[in-house]
DNA sequence: TTGTATGCGTTATCAG
DNA sequence: CTGATAACGCATACAA
């Protein structure tokens, strides 16, 4: 490997000022930096980051940690994620936990050994103040993304899930629906909290009763058990419309009523909170409620770095992010009962 | 911040002696051994892996460098790559080219001075060359995944384009049509030519003509110029289905033949290489020619691994990956001529 | 403007 | 089984 010292050998000069010429610092008469520069190129010299991480105990690195790598909500957000990171300098490690906590704490392991200098952090659940509270033993900066932990202080970018979910429920009661089912995320996670309220608040201020038995706390992976379903729509009164708490959600029971034979909207409408990449555009057919989430993980990542910079002398923040309630085909009114 | 010698001296041994607990390596006495555990517990020590990556020269980080961060295609491939790096003990850094050189180059840099162990690279066209070539000069090992680079000898995990664009045209044909509109990538990117070649060799198979006028080279991005698009739709004797180079060129297609009125299948038939992510799910619309790109991802990553343990001992190798055809309902039988 | 000595946290090597 | 020393490649502090 090529290093500072080959460049000073071969320019007569020490090592230091290698150095300075690579970093700009210091004074250097230009016919030095001139012939440093010529012989760095010479030898295919890069600067060995790895070795300067350890001096300047900083590695030009921060780590995007989400809870699913296949949702487009999420990788829009890595996108924006990236190109800020990229942006500031800094180099992005990606982590996957899946929505689980086994495989978000061997990461957060994995990124503590790594030294990066600060993580945005979407967490599994409530149950990851663990982890949160090992970064914040080893001062490792972060900014929670998407989802607070309570408890837990700190920087957050978050979506106004309760307004998104109450726009919904209002769209559907407007077409005439008086009985929604909510299929939604663990109540470990706080966006499913928040998206419940916002459902329960519509009700309220209908003056809809609340049902528990059409309301499913089902988590945010796809939706894979069709009993629970087949329950809901053979009640005596079924519910003519299902509020999906996210897009994994809602695709999957489509599909369901699909093999069922049972047609979204005419018979049951759904809608969901987060689009749903290119299926919206290829068939504009689900309302939804849309994040805008490039500006999460871009804004994410600004909060991080400016708490990286400003260490403690800076006020937490709290960035929320409004949705937009996109109406398309997926609920109209309700059927006639005969 | 605890280090090593922190340890050591709680624990009355040397840094060595911790150095060994760490990694399992060489005989301690099974009293030092719990000493020395105990007290890292209690320090809540986690070894500096930039300072173990100075001293061994290895990162474990290998590094996935694509073109389009947002493109379900790629999605999928990372995910097969961060589960398979994951599993290896390694981590993964991303990069997103944007298919610009511009941004790959800056990529490259960095990963170059990051000293990654290795990379799985998406080149975004033929003049990647240049960067394939800085890799070798600095001993990095890398697989190229999805596209080739002509006069570039490395390990590849490649689709069959060829095959599957042949059999995406099959199809066409045996549905009636007989000319058939290309809107591809550009020809700088081998799976562009690999496309372009099934196109042409199933025209020659069933002795039907090849129109230039017909046959695009648009690039793998969305589809933005409606004018190129009106000039085909406009012709005397118009194609009667398009053959998209990949999902996104698809999904933008339809988009303005929604809009300029067309209807899909029954005016005009598509058909296009790579799935397009919940959009399939949620409505089966689009015959596709789909490539497995979890596996593209998580082969990649396998041999990249075997290249590094094995260095220069191994002969190259090349894994081509089939694509399968699915039939659903974007194409149909072409339209009758009054 | 340039150079010397030192240390970042860890492991390899050799000695005991 | 354990320890002392040097080295990985670079930058900081100080000296010249």
């Amino acid at each position: 490997m090529v290093t500072i010292y080959d460049i000073a050998k071969r320019a007569n000069v020490s090592a230091m000022t290698v150095s300075r010429v690579i970093n700009n610092s210091g004074r250097i008469s230009a016919g030095t930096r001139e012939k440093v520069k010529r012989i760095m190129e010479e030898l295919n010299y890069i600067p060995n980051s790895t070795a300067r991480s350890l001096v300047k105990q900083e590695t030009k690195m921060l780590s995007l940690l989400i809870t699913d790598i296949t949702n487009p909500f999420f990788t829009t957000l890595a996108r924006g994620a990236e190109d800020a990171a990229h942006q500031l300098g800094y180099k992005l490690l990606f982590g996957n936990s899946d929505e689980k906590l086994s495989k978000e704490k061997e990461y957060v392991d994995m990124v503590l050994s790594t030294r990066v200098d600060g993580l945005l952090f979407a967490p599994a659940s409530d149950a990851s103040a663990d982890h949160l509270a090992m970064l914040n033993v080893h001062r490792i900066p972060f900014v929670l993304v998407d989802r607070e932990v309570p408890g837990v202080e700190a920087d957050m970018v978050l979506g106004e899930n309760r307004t998104g979910a109450f726009q919904l429920m209002e769209h559907l009661v407007s077409l005439g629906h008086r009985r929604v089912a909510l299929i939604n995320g663990f109540g470990t996670v706080s966006t499913a909290r928040e998206r419940y309220a916002g459902y329960r608040e519509a009700l309220e201020r209908h003056r809809l009763p609340y049902d528990d038995s059409i309301v499913l706390e089902y988590g945010y992976n796809r939706f894979d058990d069709p009993a629970k379903l087949e329950r809901i729509l053979r009640m005596p009164d079924p519910p003519t419309a299902i509020f999906a708490a996210n897009n994994m959600l809602a695709v999957s029971i489509i599909g369901y009523l699909r093999d069922r034979g049972v047609s979204v909207p005419e018979q049951i409408s759904v809608v969901c909170f987060e689009d749903v990449g290119m299926a919206s555009e290829l068939d504009p057919f689900l309302t939804v409620a849309v994040q805008p989430a490039y500006e999460f993980g871009y804004r994410g990542i600004e909060l991080l770095m400016e708490r990286i910079r400003r260490k403690e002398e800076m006020e937490r923040q709290t960035i929320r992010l409004p949705s937009e309630l996109i109406v398309r085909k997926s609920a109209g009114a309700p059927p006639h009962r005969l």
